[in-house]
DNA sequence: TACTCGGACAAAAACGTTTTAACCACGTTA
DNA sequence: TAACGTGGTTAAAACGTTTTTGTCCGAGTA
């Protein structure tokens, strides 16, 4: 049993348990002999502070809540890593949770890293529904939104430019000299499937075409079985448009492979292009091209804005950050 | 602030604030309409238990620690979202930490777990140094080995047979007339490579050949392009084997996609099967025949494995769980 | 010499829960 | 009638830290 407590390191190192405090927490205030000696004794019975006791008394843990919509998505994942990364290397620890897109589950998540007393927050808002949102900041406990940025100046978010990213997609399209395009996607009340529609819309208009002149061929769900389906969809409707858009990689996977079972070729006869940007788009027979994120940055960022925001709330100012993001071109858009 | 405590909801409730405990914790023992009247009166206020305090005393948190390898990796996100699913449902929460194959790290994520005093621990252990473990069961915290038979008694763990796997998948590619076979794997350190390879000769010499004739290719990373970059090597050395396993499924799909850029057919020229089954394998170009495993089952059973032990010390029994894997046959190894 | 000042540490009170022992009223049993 | 449970509740003592306040001692100042 781990029955050393800080009384023990200090009957060992001949000190009161306020001064090992003081080293563990404010090293600085104690003087430089009796800090060794206090270290000493640590290291010598192996001693590890008490979470609880430490953030029952302080008020606040070394503990960070992350709350996303699907582990099972690389995109998610991707962050997921990026958060770990800094929130390990200034020791904090990371609350997982997932909630499937179910609200409910992301309110029970919620309701778990308010009992652990987490020091913030850090969730991909499946909706937008912020009262929940401040529920749980009137406890204290700064959230920060991740992809999507905040509405409101009271928050910090970290978020990709969905907009652009449309854009560029489809005007690279353009420049190929499509002529049909076709924007595969998911439900439309999501707001990055939306926000990247509209980036597509731009990019027609730019090009003196009809915003609105694009096929949209919406599917319940954004994985690879759904873009096979989009495909099959594609292919029963007669001629084929010369270009397809996907609002991710996934869904572009399924497209992919569904074209490639009936024959079409990719890109000589339809140029396909992705979203994201996750690993499997470079490894899939036809290399996908694909609009890249800053995915493990945007999870460092988050972490680093809701840290700063613990550890210095007077001089923290919200920011909401919004990331551009970049064409990536490889096999499925290049003509031989 | 959440400046609502047990002590108020007790005064609202006109009882003790011990008797709110009790509702809280074992709510048998507290007569019907007391019990209604705290319950009333924690949600009148909102009130959520403070878990530091709670653990503080009661000796133990509502907290465990899941340390994987890699969480890029599909296989381990699967195990993961396994995990939360059954934790959440008790209401644990988990502690997510990354170790990236890095010792260091994994020490540094276990000594965190310490420090919040979870539960549990569940771990895919990068290396077989148990000396460290030890020294967190005795802190007594209870560890679960998960994707690693555990070689002792004394604890529980689950896996999946990876020698039965090999067999499986070698098994499988000699019935298709298979007469030279390569092994793509990962570093030779690694149990599951190893187990795999030698499921692989089992297959050999059932079929009455030599368990040792295999073309080994062993790449310092399992993933994708490491896959790649096999199927070079294998390409640059001459005559093609009729069929290739590997070691999982990322490097298969990276020779896939290194077989398909040089116009080697798949599966007419060279037949081909990974390890693990993760999405990907049937989203590919060509999908990909692979090894199954239950992968979020794995995350389910080690957390189920796990609670029991923490929460019946006395009659929990320890157990070492092997699962059996399943050949799925698709595209890749199936002949028109 | 008397005084202040500041650095280094100690003592003790808090943080919000859980748990143990004590208590009380009220039937049941001898 | 007296002793004895018994179910329901309370009071109070923990749990291991952090933080505030206080004390002590020696150096610097007048």
């Amino acid at each position: 049993m781990s029955a050393v407590s800080i009384k023990d390191v200090a009957a060992l190192a001949g000190v009161s348990p306020g001064t090992v405090s003081n080293v563990l927490n404010r090293p600085e205030k104690v003087a430089g002999s009796t800090r060794d000696r206090v270290e000493a004794a640590i290291r010598e019975l192996g001693f590890v502070r008490h979470g609880s006791a430490s953030s029952l008394r302080a008020g606040h843990s070394r503990t960070i809540g992350l709350s996303v919509i699907d582990i099972g998505n690389p995109f998610f994942t991707d962050v997921a890593a990026g958060v770990e990364d800094v929130a390990s290397d200034r020791g904090y620890a990371v609350l997982l949770g997932n909630s499937s897109g179910d609200r409910l589950k992301e309110q029970r998540n919620l309701l778990v890293f308010a009992e652990q007393r987490v020091r913030g927050v850090l969730i991909t808002p499946s909706d937008d529904d912020l009262a929940r949102l401040d529920r749980i900041k009137e406890r204290g406990i700064s959230v920060v939104f991740v992809d999507h940025p905040a509405s409101r100046p009271d928050q910090c978010s970290v978020a990709v430019n969905d907009v652009t990213g449309g854009t560029l997609a489809v005007a690279h399209l353009l420049e190929l000299g499509a002529e049909r395009i076709a924007y595969v996607t998911g439900p439309g009340t999501i707001r990055q499937c939306a926000d990247r529609r509209q980036g597509a819309g731009r990019a027609l208009a730019a090009a003196g075409r009809d915003p609105g002149a694009l096929q949209e061929v919406a599917m319940p769900s954004m994985t690879a079985r759904s873009g096979q389906q989009a495909a099959e969809k594609l292919l029963s409707q007669g001629r084929l448009p010369d270009a397809i858009f996907c609002a991710n990689d996934l869904l572009a996977l399924g497209v992919l492979r569904g074209l490639m079972h009936a024959g079409v070729r990719v890109p000589q006869d339809v140029a396909l292009i992705g979203y994201d940007d996750i690993d499997f788009a470079s490894a899939s027979a036809v290399t996908l091209s694909s609009v890249r994120q800053p995915t493990h940055r945007l999870g460092q960022v988050a972490t680093e804005l809701l840290l700063d925001e613990c550890d210095n709330p007077e001089t923290h100012a919200h920011q909401q950050i919004m990331f551009q993001p970049e064409l990536v071109i490889r096999e499925s858009t290049r003509l031989p």
